[in-house]
DNA sequence: ACACTGCCCTGCGAGC
DNA sequence: TGCTCGCAGGGCAGTG
């Protein structure tokens, strides 16, 4: 389940592959609809000659920056794939799309689920995400100040807030149970009734486990891997995503982990540590 | 403005 | 063993 650490660990094992790549062309599979509402052969046309300039991140998506101002927005969604692979390599499973390149490489989009994006944008894609989206979480725009501010008032579950990212991009379930524990606040508490100080521990929190998981590349729970098909490491230092259902141990008090259902999203937390 | 629901999609594991 | 069923969840449209 690709979020912010996920899609910033694809970014990066892409950068030096895809930057200065030439598109020669482009194949659409059986699936039309990953390329959104668009035509593909108006997709093919505008990205028919094109050399790839950057490789940038907002939030969980990623955009793919073309040299005539264009670009293409990618969201991975649940499960998600990119990779670069040669032009005679086999077919990825559930491969939906497929990038050629002039030098012989292609980047090939695949999605078990279909719930994947790649769009294309004859200008900055974003630009049109700006309204939808929040303040990175990791740039100095997201303070305990800000997040005070858009918290205040609210009484939907913090969790809820967490996971809406037009109040911070980039945190998804994972992460969000994962800083509430750090923070240690019940993930069903609302968002207004949280104290500044407990706000602080919470911006902090989500730096921390945000910073922590890019180190170790990422969480793999079932299918996530890198444009490089590596998987991530992040997954064996969860103190609770994952592991409420079974009960395990809280790593800080050793007492059972529990989960529950809020805005119909499963939170793992231990309810000894995290209060209501 | 805000809170909340339903939809999309399919491999997989649990349960019968 | 083989089947059915429900779960996983990000973003967005739609409702109240």
């Amino acid at each position: 389940m690709p979020e912010l650490p996920e899609v910033e660990t694809v970014r990066r094992s892409l950068e030096r592959l895809l930057v200065g790549q030439t598109i020669a062309g482009i194949e659409v599979g059986s699936f039309a609809g990953v390329l959104g509402a668009v035509d593909p052969a108006l997709v093919s046309a505008a990205l028919e000659g094109r050399t790839i300039t950057r490789l940038r991140r907002r939030g969980k998506f990623l955009f793919v920056d073309l040299d005539d101002g264009a670009g293409l927005e990618i969201h991975l969604r649940m499960t998600g794939h990119l990779e670069v692979a040669n032009r005679d390599a086999p077919p990825l499973r559930f491969e939906h799309l497929t990038i050629r390149f002039a030098s012989g490489y292609d980047l090939r989009f695949a999605d078990q689920r279909k719930f994947g994006r790649v769009i294309f944008h004859a200008g900055d894609p974003e630009v049109e995400l700006k309204t939808r989206l929040g303040p990175e979480p990791l740039l100095p725009a997201f303070t305990s100040e800000y997040l005070a501010g858009v918290l205040a008032r609210r009484t939907a579950p913090i969790k809820s807030l967490l996971l809406d990212q037009r109040i911070v991009a980039g945190i998804g379930n994972i992460y969000a149970d994962e800083a509430l524990f750090l923070a240690r606040l019940h993930p069903g508490r609302p968002g207004g009734s949280i104290s500044a100080p407990e706000v602080r521990s919470l911006h902090r929190a989500i730096r921390r486990v945000l910073r922590s998981a890019i180190q170790y590349r990422g969480t793999t729970f079932s299918s996530y891997r890198d444009g490089t098909g590596q998987s991530g490491e992040n997954q064996h230092r969860l103190n609770v995503y994952g592991r409420g259902r079974r009960e395990e141990p809280c790593t800080r008090c050793s007492r059972p982990l529990a989960f529950l259902v809020i805005g119909q999203r499963t939170s793992h937390y231990c309810p000894n540590c995290q209060r209501l």
